[in-house]
DNA sequence: TCAGTTCTAGTCACTTTGACTTTAACTGGA
DNA sequence: TCCAGTTAAAGTCAAAGTGACTAGAACTGA
């Protein structure tokens, strides 16, 4: 397409491109502490611009598919796991993003449940990150992690997010665990087990957690609906 | 262009096409009661699809200006305006949203301080309505001016926002009654000012607001930021 | 001067929150 | 088998916040 042979007036001239990105977080235990930590997968680029450094996922958008449905795409191909989670987080159009070309980037965010078979989809051009220690990343994508990470942690302390990265089924500490994952700090469990207990989407189930340590804990089922933007408003 | 006598192949062949829309908010003393309320400025198709129709004002993206400088311009072509806030609201992307080509908009929304000069600026093809008593809109602009409602009712629950509707010097009964008219309730003059006064970014002026019918009410600033998507997350 | 209105401060009951204590239930090792 | 250790679950208490309300201060217009 326009490559770096393109001149100045080409450039101009041609349509700025659009592409989809997406930004997929999920729980696994730490190497250290083995408690829940953030992590996402990144894919090597094979082509210039930035060969050879980790970007996000992506690639453009094909005619006949809408934007989540690209987004899904993405998170196929890289982890071959369906999300838990989309949501679409900004689009991306500043003039310099890439050296090459004008590309405006729908960039999508999504959450996926820590099974072992997404963890073990990694080859030599797809590897997973801890997200506070991802490198120096191709275009502007430090900076779109960065608000993905901003925005997951603010839809948390509102919204009805957290669950997307368990089962159907959890326990209180592991709801507990997410929160403490994903904003790096230490909650009261007394406390944070109160504050759950209060909000009806939340329901007990008569089943416990059993083959522990310790006490079993009772298992909790989420009946609450996701979202609140325009692509998952309608879905009933 | 890509217009009704595109067949199927040509579209499906053809890049979907990237369009800028904007949401412009503003107060403005309602007819009846006088007290403020939202309104919006539509224009008028002049073109087909949906010819004649009201739709929100936008175009095509042209290659050297950034997604907000697009949406500024949007909004300074229909309303002469600058705007005192201005924020991505989302990409519509869906395959089908209109019936000629394959567009994606990225619309932002804004507010504008309510001078006599903006709502002096209609014409045939420029008319404000009230955000309560919106036409059969062209394309999914319904929908889309129905979230941007969504939005900035969510912004000004946690947010800064509301400031943006005022001048740079105001009243705390003028804040209340940004509230009133954005949340379409009422709220009372005690506790809500209680609230404001907690809140640190807001700043006694000396001054006090004269030539009022009663007791002259004290001048407020606000010292705070505005933003914290990514468009306006760097500037300090 | 006073009736009417808004501005401003304050009271009171109720709810929520953070820090903490206590009891229940289970496992694994002595 | 019993007990130490750990987690689950419930409860206590003070501080902070919220909604409903009262009351005085300050101004205008009749």
């Amino acid at each position: 397409m326009y490559g770096t042979s393109a001149n100045v007036s080409e450039r101009a001239k041609a349509a700025p491109s659009l592409a989809i990105s997406t930004v997929i977080f999920a729980l696994r235990p730490s190497e250290s502490s083995g408690r829940p930590t953030l992590w996402l997968p990144l894919v090597r680029r094979i082509r210039e611009p930035y060969k050879g450094l980790w970007a996000l996922p992506g690639g453009p958008l094909t005619h006949t598919e809408s934007l989540p449905d690209a987004a899904s795409r993405n998170l196929q191909e890289t982890t071959g796991l369906a999300p838990s989670y989309l949501e679409q987080l900004y689009a991306f159009g500043g003039l310099h993003r890439s050296p090459t070309q004008r590309v405006v980037s729908i960039v999508y965010w999504a959450l996926v449940q820590p099974t072992e078979a997404a963890l073990a989809d990694e080859s030599e051009n797809v590897r997973w990150f801890r997200a506070d220690k991802v490198p120096d990343l191709a275009f502007d994508h430090n900076a779109i992690v960065e608000y993905a990470l901003f925005r997951l942690r603010n839809k948390l302390a509102y919204g009805s997010v957290a669950y997307h990265f368990l089962g159907e089924y959890f326990t209180l500490a592991q709801v507990r665990e997410v929160y403490e994952a994903v904003l790096d700090t230490r909650l009261d469990p007394a406390n944070f087990r109160r504050q759950l207990k209060s909000t009806p989407e939340i329901v007990e189930t008569g089943e416990y957690l059993q083959g522990g340590k310790h006490r079993p804990p009772r298992l909790y089922r989420f009946t609450g609906r996701p979202g609140l933007d325009p692509d998952n408003r309608s879905t009933p």
